[in-house]
DNA sequence: GCCGTTTTCGGCCCGACTGTTTTCAGTCG
């Protein structure tokens, strides 16, 4: 069992013991422990038993608890409690903005026990008679709720590529032996590289497709069902797959339709005529316009951009020279600056890491106070010298305050390579107040890059609301680099964006946020939406070499 | 349930913000 099963484990652990009001302490180091897990910088698997309460923050108790977990994969105890509390409530742990306190008296004092119950009392104004509520509350856990609903049966990008690839390597394994000669490919939102799917669609181009049809139902990693236009099933997990089998000679036209978006699709065809087409190559080069990689199919102005032979060459993963915006030990990473920094060089080779840990009113995150910021810069220093000509950046998050203003003076400031300015708290801002609270952080002189700009968390939180063109305007006009977050939960700025931003002369950053080395492997999601977005490496920020980006923080330096 | 011992049990305790209160509890990052 991984660390991140376990620290999940002992969270959900707690959280039911807070539904079941047990002994608070207790509570509390079984949720620390689950921070405590989830950071540590080893698998506990490979641990030697005895050792595991050696941990700091894990005991005697703790340490049985974490064994029975890796050696039966269950925990008594949690079983226990689960079969003691309705499902409904255990699902209402999962609506952001409430948690145990206000779902035990939901629970307890309304006799509500499930999410569907939860939302018809909201509307029948019944939560407000509670203690602790109002109208205000009952208003946000309506939205949160109608948020979770929309949420069903969608998943994010990376939660679907390992399953994704997983079928498709079986699949294309099974072809050989039903239909050798065919050929295979993604559809639909999972190959235009979207940031949400809900279907996974699957195209067979078959030789003999009867054969493939009737074989297809006894395809043993899934139960298929045969509709009209497909075999369909639904994952444990809730994902759609479809999957399409066309005769050979039509594929290259089926898998152009199916790809879409339908918009695309109808109007590029529109302009190709009828095929059969030998690729797709051939159906752009019919309707008159330069090939559009699947990402950029969205109906958007690509066919306009495409006719004019104006397309962008869209950014790759190898167009990156460095990472910016990574947190390590100094605030709430997992790894050392070492360790980062070493990751950076020798595995991703890039030249440079931007390092930008939390600022000091991420008190939760161990934020770096004044002091701390200078011991941070002498060790970059010293391993700057070390790790040569490979170099760390100076950087920061520093945390925009509730009126916009940076969380040091201009003094600390200055201090920096750079500084990515980010919201982290009072996140509920109306639009007219959000938008002015970034407008202030981007006008500040120190600001090089604006973080995650609306906080959003895919399929689980909205964001705050801006007015995306003031600010991008603002970004422009100060000089301000925006983040395309590459955490697969944010991808914030939103791909629609990038083209208005990119218009106006913004630069882009990819930035993984990584807190441990293998986060900055996100950057792959980042580069997918970029693409999405119409990214050519030019524009990005950290497609840029050492020596450009160094030149560029040089200029911005006040 | 963990920690740190004055070695056997008492203390543990982010801060800001919001909404619901009438002085505070719950939630968040």
């Amino acid at each position: 069992m991984e660390n991140k099963t376990i620290a999940r484990t002992l969270r959900f652990l707690s959280q039911l013991m807070e539904l079941h009001e047990e002994n608070p302490f207790k509570i509390k180091s079984i949720a620390n422990a689950y921070f405590k897990v989830d950071k540590l910088p080893f698998a506990l698997k490979d641990k030697p038993i005895n050792e595991i309460d050696q941990i700091e923050g894990i005991g005697k108790g703790l340490a049985a608890k974490i064994v029975e977990l890796l050696q039966t994969g269950e925990l008594k105890e949690l079983n226990d409690i689960i079969g003691q509390t309705p499902e409904g409530v255990i699902e209402m742990l999962g609506i952001k903005g409430i948690g145990p306190k206000k779902i035990l008296i939901i629970w307890r004092t309304l006799g509500i026990e499930s999410i569907g119950e939860l939302y018809y009392a909201c509307n029948e104004n019944r939560l407000i008679e509670a203690k602790g509520f109002g109208l205000k509350t009952q208003e946000e856990i309506k939205n949160a709720i109608e948020f979770k609903l929309a949420a069903n049966g969608r998943f994010l990008f990376a939660q679907v590529e390992g399953y994704a690839n997983t079928l498709f390597t079986q699949i294309s394994e099974w072809l050989i032996t039903i239909d050798n000669h065919s050929l295979l490919g993604f559809a639909g939102q999972y190959r235009r590289a979207c940031e949400i799917i809900d279907e996974l669609e699957i195209v067979i181009g078959a030789e003999n497709i009867e054969h493939v049809q009737d074989q297809l139902t006894f395809f043993k990693p899934l139960s298929l069902i045969a509709g009209e236009e497909a075999f369909m099933t639904t994952t444990e997990a809730g994902l759609r797959v479809k999957i399409f089998v066309v005769n050979k000679s039509d594929f290259y036209l089926e898998w152009f339709k199916l790809t879409g978006n339908p918009e695309h699709a109808e109007k590029v065809l529109k302009l190709a005529g009828d095929g059969p087409f030998a690729n797709e190559n051939e159906i752009y080069t019919k309707a008159g316009l330069s090939f559009i990689e699947p990402e950029l199919r969205e109906d958007f102005d690509e066919i306009e951009l495409a006719k004019a032979d104006k397309l962008p060459v869209l950014i790759t993963d190898k167009d990156l020279k460095g990472s910016l915006h990574n947190h390590s030990t100094w605030s709430d990473g997992v790894h050392t600056l070492e360790q980062m920094a070493v990751y950076c060089k020798d595995v991703l080779n890039l030249e440079y890491l931007g390092i930008c840990d939390h600022s000091k009113t991420a008190v939760y995150a161990k934020g770096l106070n004044e002091q701390r910021v200078f011991g941070q810069h002498q060790e970059i220093d010293e391993l700057n010298q070390k790790l040569a000509p490979f170099k760390i950046f100076k950087g920061i998050e520093s945390d925009i305050l509730s009126d916009g203003s940076l969380d040091y003076s201009d003094d600390v400031l200055k201090t920096f390579d750079f500084v990515v300015a980010s919201v982290h708290s009072n996140l509920r801002m109306d639009e007219a107040k959000a938008t002015a609270r970034l407008l202030k952080a981007i006008e500040n002189p120190y600001t090089t890059i604006l973080g995650h700009p609306t906080g959003r968390l895919l399929l689980s939180r909205a964001g705050y609301p801006i007015d995306y063109k003031k600010i991008i305007d603002a970004c422009a006009a100060n000089q301000v680099v925006i983040e395309i977050n590459a955490n697969p939960l944010r991808l914030d700025l939103d791909w629609r964006w990038h083209r208005y931003a990119l218009e106006k002369g913004v630069l882009l950053s990819i930035n993984p946020d990584a807190h441990r080395t293998d986060g900055f492997h996100d950057t792959r999601y980042g580069v997918l939406v970029a693409r999405k977005g119409g990214l050519s490496a030019d524009k990005c920020l950290n497609a840029f070499s050492l020596e450009e980006i160094s030149k560029y923080f040089d200029s911005r330096k006040r």
